[in-house]
DNA sequence: AGCGACGGTAAGGAGTAACTTACGGTAAGT
DNA sequence: ACTTACCGTAAGTTACTCCTTACCGTCGCT
């Protein structure tokens, strides 16, 4: 369990802040473009992305006055290689007792 | 994003459920035990499993007077589609842009 | 039946997280 | 230079989370 790990799940407990991460993912957006999708105010998209950035889950890029936030895949690769190796080191070894569990979610994407 | 997810993401982002939920998964404990094993008392081991166990990462059965508690894959398989989901919704995209990321975190296991 | 071990629940308090309004600061347009 | 648009930060309030102590129920043993 790496620091930012917990950071990155720390940050994606919150709702607001999954949905506004989930937008950030699909699309790069301004803050004050993703305040008027949202019920939140300004600032509080602009707290959220800061604790989002700071988890390396997006990051900003200026353009003009806007900062438009895109994805960063540093923070979802930490939380994937955390469940990788709990996969591995926990799950292996219950699967051997169950006999099952291995196999329900085996698939091949990536 | 089930519901689910939303309960597993929340019950790990706290330090001490999730060190608590890393001591079951390695191995089995009772509730005493646990606490024993922790800077917390009692009854807030006995909350904390209950916040594992409501998000599908904990089960229980009795034993005698003790309740042992045991890893539910169910919960990290969960949170497992959701993040693969992720991947190769959002992530594929970005790597398509980036170039490298999809590359990065390539391992082959399970 | 009585006793002791074990654990879930209730109630309350301290700390923190999420939101609001208000303010300041920077970049582009006229 | 002035205005407008956009955004981050500060300060304060509310709501919730986490922890504690106190209490009650259950199971097993003698």
């Amino acid at each position: 369990m790496t620091d930012q790990t917990a950071l990155v799940l720390a940050a994606l407990a919150d709702p607001t802040r999954r949905e506004i991460f989930e937008r950030v993912a699909s699309r790069s957006r301004a803050v004050g473009e993703l305040a008027s999708e949202l019920p939140v105010s300004r600032p509080a998209v602009s707290q959220h992305l800061r604790v989002l950035a700071e988890a390396g889950l997006v990051t900003a890029r200026a353009d003009g006055t806007r900062r438009v936030y895109e994805l960063d895949p540093q923070g979802l690769a930490g939380l994937r290689d955390y469940l990788d190796g709990f996969w591995s080191r926990s799950l292996a070894a219950f699967a051997k007792a169950a006999g099952r569990a291995s196999t329900i979610h085996d698939k091949e994407q990536r």
